[in-house]
DNA sequence: TTTGTAAATGCAACTTTGTTGCATTAAAAT
DNA sequence: ATTTTAATGCAACAAAGTTGCATTTACAAA
């Protein structure tokens, strides 16, 4: 039987992700855990949190790929959410409970929406 | 006087992108033009076309950056309208005229937004 | 508690995407 | 026709992500 298994390298980015109010990238998580395991494993391990519905991935404005915990998703797993990137401290934060709405286009099926919004956050206003 | 200039690579990459009814990657535009020039002059001409308000850089849904022409947008250069970006096909399109509406979060300050749709396209439904 | 297994890791090598410096070419102003 | 400098090609580099494979280790079963 195929199983998930717990590591520290894991356990350790999985908080890091859950602890940030803001999302976070490969480079970020990198030198915040520094030394704790090697390049490729956190790239495997954002991949199985990531498979495991743990975090989610947001795809900045600028095409940085960035991982968010989920959180009011924890069971309906749906990201049709804001998210907010600051031009200034280039944070991107997920405004939950916030969704647009918009005139849907014919013969168009929609699957997922990615929502994100670009300017200056609260902290650096 | 900084002034710019007309070249076969400029026209020939500014005319496939104006004809074409989806967004291009630098990639499609490299296989496009084969042979016509370097890869790095492609990426210079992209910057120049997106400078002068003639294309605007798309991101997609997955991280890949696109090109796409400027119609409705000649004068008022904003793109606040949604992309479409097919799942079948990869391609992404500008739905213009469509323009979402949210509840503005407060302190918030926002300057340009991106809002791109993942599904299935009318050609590929 | 020990042992067997395959999931997870480390490391090296590679790919893709994008950037930079510099010598050369060629648009277009004179 | 001449001059200027924007644009190009080429080589080298950098950042981001992937893959193969040998080794390590979590954890299920004995």
């Amino acid at each position: 039987m195929k199983s998930i298994r717990t590591t520290a390298a894991k356990t350790a980015i999985q908080e890091l992700i859950s602890n940030s109010s803001v999302a976070l990238s490969h480079t970020e998580i990198q030198v915040a855990t520094k030394g704790l395991c090697d390049r490729v494993t956190i790239y495997r391990v954002l991949e199985r949190l990531s498979d495991e519905g743990l975090v989610h991935k947001v795809i900045n404005i600028d095409g940085v790929v960035k991982y968010a915990g989920c959180r009011s998703c924890s069971k309906n797993h749906k990201h049709n959410h804001i998210h907010f990137s600051c031009q200034k401290c280039k944070s991107v934060t997920c405004l939950d409970g916030i969704e647009p709405t918009f005139k849907l286009p014919e013969k168009y099926k929609v699957n997922e929406m990615n929502f994100t919004l670009l300017g200056i956050c609260p902290q650096c206003y």
